[in-house]
DNA sequence: CATCAATAGTTGACTTGTCAAGTAATATCG
DNA sequence: CGATATTACTTGACAAGTCAACTATTGATG
């Protein structure tokens, strides 16, 4: 039988988890969420949202050549109707240019504005710190362990 | 110098991570995004989302004493206005009662109805076979890695 | 070459999550 | 006991994510 586990705790639950399955499943949920609302806390204060700074990183990763719409929503695993509002709401913040391809007329080629690419440069420091907070708990080995579960998931999951 | 990661080919990146820390909280949010649609996507045919579930799942487990509506967004880590919504519409569906409480009167008490039972009880299956689905690639020892580390992570950031 | 299918994106409607500000009821303190 | 603070929500406004349905191109086929 195994004890009371912190999530069990967390969740102000009496019962144990009905299987590890469960517990896993739950804490993989959680654990990204309070990952996330750090990141978030951190951009919070720059203007941007953590899925626009992630449009933008995504954008400045494309360089001077630009990248049409779907592929921005390849990159974030996201569907096309929420990258293009995206698009529009950083267009409208002077964040990223957007110009109708002229070889294939039907795409539409995204950049980072110059503004942009300074705004990830002041947050690359603060992203890294973020990133380092999360992770604190685990040396080097954890990390490597967690990085090789997570890689396992996802390939059953078909990613 | 590590082998190209298999997060790396998923992102369509050329340049390794910069750190395990980054590697792991990208691996961590995309895994858990994945998870959630799954389960998303195993609940659709039911008429019911992913957040509803849970606050169903929370009554449920309240029984007949019932759950003030801060106490549901507690056990959810939502703040307050989404879960005003929530069972708003939960209660729209028929699957929520909701009264306010005779001792405090700020209070409003939530239930779970009979039907919501009966839909919860259907679901316990399904939810099952996805959780498992989910951690299929992972032997015991790893699951049980897992909710290690990901407890330690929460830990660190004062869950 | 005309038609028809596939691709790239946009728009509308709806659920969720977030913050800020407001209301109603209870608790606290001078 | 009465002003004030705190608690428990609720409402409004907006960002985001989802699906279904629509437009505009481009490609593929007879």
């Amino acid at each position: 039988m195994p004890e009371s586990s912190r999530l069990q705790r967390e969740l102000h639950q009496r019962k144990p988890f009905r299987s590890l399955a469960h517990e896993a499943t739950v804490g993989l949920a959680r654990t990204a969420d309070l990952s996330r609302r750090r990141f978030e806390a951190m951009l919070d204060p720059h203007g941007i949202t953590a899925s626009q700074y992630n449009v933008l990183r995504i954008l400045r990763g494309a360089g001077q050549a630009g990248l049409p719409t779907l592929d921005v929503a390849d990159r974030l695993v996201e569907r096309a109707p929420g990258i293009t509002r995206l698009l529009d709401r950083l267009e409208a913040k002077g964040l990223v240019r957007r110009e109708r391809c002229g070889e294939d007329r039907r795409k539409v080629l995204c950049w980072a504005t110059p503004r942009a690419l300074r705004l990830l440069e002041a947050l690359d420091a603060p992203v890294d710190a973020t990133e380092a907070e999360v992770m604190a708990p685990l040396p080097d080995a954890d990390r490597r362990e967690l990085i090789r579960l997570l890689d396992r998931i996802r390939a059953g999951l078909g990613a």
